[in-house]
DNA sequence: TTCACATATAACTATTTGGTTATATGAAAT
DNA sequence: ATTTCATATAACCAAATAGTTATATGTGAA
């Protein structure tokens, strides 16, 4: 069962993933677009590639980053659900709304 | 700006969490609740604290620790636009429904 | 006042994290 | 075949985490 508090837990990573929504990247374009060095970048993502946020791949000599939408989905869905049921009622009906793909509520 | 990513990357801090849910607590519940020392107990609690997840008071010689909801929704909101992002309208879409209270879609 | 008990704090340990630099590996191009 | 370049890995460091035990502090009750 992926951590998703520990994926998203670092600024750095959730930046990693805000790029990888725009689309698969290699590795080198990550590494370039912060300041810190190659071995770093490459520890957050197998950070990433552990919790299954992520895949690699090749591509001749370089690395291909990619989304899992679906392990995100479902990791959101266990935080959503986790801290909706913390707070209240206007909370958890939402939570059922992302669920089911509708709204229903008790007031119709 | 609470993190709430540290404060929930802990499955001792979200039972604690759990507990307080259902009503403030004694420090002496939430020790005897878990298998861990009193020390351990009261460094998660300062975790929370420092997170501003959670308060603490007292009443004679208890400690009393009690929910922020107020910082929980804040901190709900900052993920569920964080994590909508990363996925799709469908959940773009309900960050508006929390944040406005109506849900609003386009196709009314 | 003394004792009991709830809580706080100090000192210590092992592990993880986020970074570094240096170096190895492997594919592509010259 | 050699060089270049993208990536991987090793060795190291400092700080944070999650726990421990031992001890101090403060309040309430006997």
């Amino acid at each position: 069962m992926p951590d998703v508090y520990r994926a998203l837990g670092d600024s750095t990573r959730r930046r990693i993933l805000s790029m990888l929504k725009q689309g698969n990247k290699i590795q080198k374009e990550i590494v370039e677009a912060f300041d810190i060095s190659q071995p770093a970048i490459k520890k957050h993502l197998n950070i990433l590639l552990e919790e299954k946020i992520i895949s690699e791949s090749w591509d001749g000599k370089y690395r291909i980053y990619s989304l899992n939408p679906e392990v995100l989905q479902i990791a959101y869905h266990e935080m959503l659900q986790y801290i909706g049921e913390l707070l209240d009622d206007q909370l958890v009906s939402l939570k059922n709304y992302v669920e089911k793909g509708e709204f229903r509520d008790e007031q119709d």
